[in-house]
DNA sequence: CATTTATAAATTTTT
DNA sequence: TTTATAAATG
């Protein structure tokens, strides 16, 4: 057989892919070469007689699953896409419990809630128990959400949680665990599931015991990327997987672990052999990425962490010169220069599309992405806040929701209190008519049964709020019934038999939905613009629930911010958080805000493994890089919270940045060079030229 | 009494 | 820019 595929692999990559039966567990360094050897191995199964159908390839997003079909399919020259199961986690326990829900007694007509929707939930039943009153310090919505999810993925007990990660809200205890019993239960009423609840019921799904079978025995090979940032929940489901046979690839690398957030632990990988007994390891440690001395940089950054598995990262690309450490003034500067040296590559040859720009924090990027804008550079950036969590664009996919899943509590909630003249109590009475169910029981105080106009459905089980609301409204305040009339049409128009198309569906929305947007927000041609974009990507789905459903599991992650007119038509350059960036590399990377409370985080630094985490995440941005790398350190930060004032605070060098570090950088940047050459900072001679300035005329 | 408006405060990373 | 609380309004 011709092996065509196996050429150009070293002998780990190639001993990886051509493993045969039985766990398989890859340690793979950064930039060794591991979306090809997945990619090659893929190629290998089945052209050595795999079905491709029965193989399920997990990554981390959606793009790299598609990316590494797409190579395999070339590789093995056969039509792959669509057949290899491949994408995340979340995806993939989507389609399997599409099917097999039944099977654990799941409704498969279930919607898919985001972390924001979940966090709506929580709020809404805290506020019903009157939780958060009284001026009580009680966790806000998100953290509980992030309580909730830390809890449920890691399998702790909730006591576990907050003693750990959580020490402030442990007084809260028994609130807490109260609205999550309740919170699981709304959500059943309403048939959504969240993010844990997809992987907590394909664990459920996998464990049992007829479909569990069926389900692992869909599967010859499972292959496994980023393994290192999985969660206890996703090791169960693989182990639940392998029931019938044992072959597993898993890839990984514990100095990238950077998901511990999401509860993600480096036991699974350190822990697999023990798991999967038998497990033959490969390690990959000729990088192919970066210059050795980008890569002894980012060894210095890692030596004083412990790593579990021993690597020894080296490269054979000959090395030009070291990465940098630009120290600035400040911020702007700190923009400046990233600019200046951006477009001196560019000049030079390297096209933006090979440069890219990484951050701690979205937030991180504010001022450059103004700068690029003033320049003319075009960028895309990914990562931070996403389009999908936007005030207006979740008001429309509420009501797409509602009329796909008329049992939806969050957002009926989310939409009635769009009409002006209704609020969170009227909302309340009209879903309790509605036969919405929620704060109808379990020690709220019951919505109030205004009893004249309680409609007593005759046949329950036929119709739903959503036929309610169409045939039997209930009654609006006088204030509201106008635009309560216009949610009626517009719901009635967009519920019709045979459906109307999806994209008719999202203009007819529109239409009611723009003047309410229009006093709502004050810069709606802004705002408006995304909602012809929902319309837009509407277009490319033909069935309403997977618009919303990939929508929540796939949202689209760049906001392709094409700051002015494409000059340099096509090329743009890549802003990402660090996070984001995982996976990727570039020619040129810039790091910016290499300073202690940036990089690492202070919202990271409340235990030790959260610093290790920081030194990790700060590893995984250096090798990015594949020829040159520049670390950027502004030295002051303005406050912005008194606008117009200059207070501002000296930064910190980041604390990875050891002077064992540094040895391995060359340090630059106007701050050093002026005190290379010129009078230094403390001396009398730079106290009386500052003095002197005084005496002169302002330059501005 | 419920809703709107005003004011103050806080703000990581993502499926 | 969003979110919680307090005061004002209908």
């Amino acid at each position: 057989m011709n092996n065509h595929w196996l050429q150009g692999l070293n002998p780990a990559q190639r001993e990886a892919v051509t493993y045969g039966a039985g766990p398989l567990l890859v340690v793979a360094g950064a930039g060794t070469g591991k979306t090809r050897t997945l990619a090659c191995r893929v190629a290998h199964l089945i052209r050595n007689g795999t079905t491709p159908e029965r193989i399920l390839l997990l990554t981390f997003t959606r793009r790299a699953a598609a990316e590494m079909i797409r190579r395999a399919e070339e590789l093995a020259a056969c039509d792959a896409t669509g057949r290899v199961w491949g994408g995340t986690f979340h995806a993939t326990a989507n389609r399997l419990l599409r099917h097999y829900g039944q099977a654990i007694d799941l409704p498969t007509d279930f919607t898919v809630i985001d972390e924001a929707d979940a966090a709506d939930l929580m709020n809404l039943i805290r506020n019903e128990r009157g939780l958060g009153d009284r001026g009580r310090r009680f966790p806000r919505k998100q953290t509980l959400a992030a309580i909730y999810s830390r809890t449920v993925s890691a399998g702790d007990k909730l006591d576990a949680v907050l003693k750990r990660q959580f020490t402030w809200c442990l007084h809260e205890f028994d609130a807490i665990a109260e609205i999550f019993v309740e919170y699981t239960r709304r959500k059943r009423e309403a048939n959504v599931l969240d993010y844990d609840d997809l992987l907590l019921a394909w664990r459920t799904l996998c464990e049992s015991a007829g479909a569990g079978e069926t389900v692992a025995g869909r599967f010859d090979h499972v292959l496994v990327d980023e393994y290192q940032d999985t969660n206890r929940v996703q090791s169960d489901i693989l182990r639940a997987l392998r029931r019938s046979n044992r072959n597993i690839m898993v890839v990984g690398d514990d100095a990238q672990s950077i998901y511990s957030f999401r509860a993600a632990t480096i036991r699974n990988i350190l822990d697999f052999p023990d798991q999967f007994p038998g497990t033959h390891i490969v390690k990959l440690e000729e990088n192919y990425r970066s210059t050795q001395t980008i890569l002894d940089a980012a060894n210095s950054v890692m030596a004083p962490a412990r790593e579990r598995f021993t690597k020894s990262l080296w490269s054979s690309r000959p090395s030009r010169h070291k990465a940098s450490l630009v120290t600035c003034l400040d911020e702007a500067e700190q923009c400046r220069i990233v600019c200046e040296r951006l477009l001196r590559h560019l000049e030079r040859g390297v096209p933006l599309m090979r440069q890219a720009v990484l951050f701690r924090a979205g937030h991180h990027s504010d001022q450059l992405e103004v700068e690029l804008a003033r320049r003319k550079i075009p960028f895309h950036k990914f990562g931070g806040l996403k389009f999908i969590e936007a005030a207006h664009i979740k008001d429309m996919i509420a009501i797409l929701r509602i009329l796909e899943n008329p049992g939806d509590e969050i957002s009926w909630f989310r939409v009635l209190l769009l009409l002006p003249g209704i609020g969170a109590k009227t909302a309340g009475r009209i879903m309790g008519e509605l036969g919405v169910r929620g704060g109808g029981d379990g020690g709220a105080p019951p919505a109030k049964e205004n009893g004249e106009r309680h409609r007593r459905p005759r046949a329950a089980s036929v119709t739903t709020p959503l036929k309610r609301m169409i045939d039997a409204p209930p009654r609006p305040p006088a204030d509201a019934r106008r635009a309560f009339e216009d949610l009626r049409a517009t719901l009635k128009d967009c519920s019709t038999q045979p459906a109307p198309p999806i994209v008719s569906q999202i203009e007819r929305i529109c239409e009611f939905y723009r003047p309410l947007f229009e006093a709502r927000y004050d810069n709606h041609p802004m705002r408006l613009r995304d909602l012809e974009q929902l319309e837009q990507i509407a277009g490319r789905y033909r069935s309403r629930g997977s618009f919303i459903t990939d929508l929540t599991l796939d949202p689209p992650t760049s906001t392709s911010e094409l700051a002015g007119a494409p000059y340099l038509d096509e090329d743009w350059l890549t802003l990402s958080t660090i996070h984001s960036a995982k996976g990727c590399e570039w020619q040129v990377v810039h790091i910016l805000h290499v300073a202690d409370g940036m990089i690492p985080s202070d919202m990271a630094l409340v235990d030790d493994e959260g610093a290790e985490e920081e030194r990790r995440l700060l590893y995984v941005a250096m090798t990015r890089a594949k020829d040159d790398l520049y670390l950027y350190f502004p030295l002051r930060y303005y406050h912005r919270k008194h606008a117009a004032g200059d207070a501002h605070s000296y930064a910190q060098l980041s604390r990875f940045l050891t002077p064992d570090v540094r040895r391995h950088l060359h340090e630059q940047g106007a701050v050093i060079e002026a005190l290379a050459t010129g009078p230094r900072a403390g001396s009398i001679r730079a106290m009386d030229e500052k003095t002197n300035r005084q005496w002169m005329p302002d330059a501005n």
